[in-house]
DNA sequence: ATGTCACAGTCCCTGTGA
């Protein structure tokens, strides 16, 4: 099985390079972020015709998540059943595994109340995975706006006092990990950089000023399944790509311990 | 630190968010 998280900064706008991206890789499941666009926008039948199953949970202008499959798709949920307007959270099942796409939210600044909404919404994530079912096997990936370890950083004198790194926030990330979870590529390359986001101002790109902030968790019962970890470098390059690059994560589901 | 991109509305520029 072949899964990938990608925060696609609109689907509108990412369409022709989405498509053509599903074509080239042929992933079985993909985890967006950040469609940007209604559910009367969403491309259901140009996925359909792709052989994508797909479920989305749209607001307009911002945010947006979806999850598309070609492994089947049931199950979906939306949101933390919490009220929340914005549309950052949804499960389906595919293929005998549980996805969850996560747009966590920025922070924006230290002092910003949009800081302490996103620490809440990772919290409210936290308490999600703990209560889940650990009979079906779980991944859950997404934007995640925190950059784990200094690891995963360009250069961490440069983000000192801002989100994405602060200890709180990395807090939140390893509680989530507490609940039985691994992080994918970490897992298969602990020492490699790995970044999945680069700023489009300053040709940070080709700097080489990155983050690793698009995350991929798998639960103890994947963990021995998991065959690769890689980023599209490439989707990042190109007319019109998206600010962030697509995370893969590949699987051999006969692994499974009994 | 800020050389960009995408959105909506004030609609061919501006404010907002990332």
């Amino acid at each position: 099985m072949r899964v990938a998280t990608w925060n696609v900064n609109s689907l509108t706008a990412r369409w022709p390079r989405v498509e053509s991206w599903l074509l080239e890789h042929q992933p079985d499941v993909v985890l967006i972020q950040e469609t940007k666009q209604t559910d009367a926008k969403f491309p259901f039948e140009a996925l359909a015709e792709r052989g994508y199953a797909a479920a989305h949970h749209g607001q307009g202008q911002w945010n947006g998540v979806a999850i598309f499959s070609k492994v089947g798709l049931g199950d979906v949920t939306r949101g933390f059943g919490d009220e929340d307007p914005e549309a950052r959270f949804i499960g389906a099942t595919c293929g005998g595994v549980r996805f969850y796409s996560c747009y966590v939210p920025n922070g924006r600044a230290l002092d910003d109340p949009h800081y302490a909404y996103k620490l809440q919404w990772l919290a409210k994530l936290r308490d999600l995975l703990e209560q889940r079912d650990r009979s079906t096997p779980v991944v859950v990936g997404g934007d995640f706006n925190v950059a784990p370890t200094d690891l995963d950083c360009y250069d961490p004198a440069v983000f000192v006092g801002a989100t994405h790194v602060s200890e709180p926030e990395r807090a939140a990330l390893r509680a989530i990990e507490a609940t039985g979870l691994v992080d994918l590529t970490r897992s298969l390359h602990p020492d490699e950089p790995s970044f999945s986001w680069w700023d489009y101002r300053n040709g940070a790109f080709h700097r080489g000023w990155g983050l690793r902030i698009d995350l991929l968790y798998v639960d103890e019962s994947l963990r021995a399944t998991v065959t690769a970890s890689y980023v599209d470098r490439d989707a990042r390059k190109g007319e019109k790509p998206s600010d962030h690059a697509p995370v893969f994560g590949e699987f051999d589901l006969t692994k499974r311990p009994n």
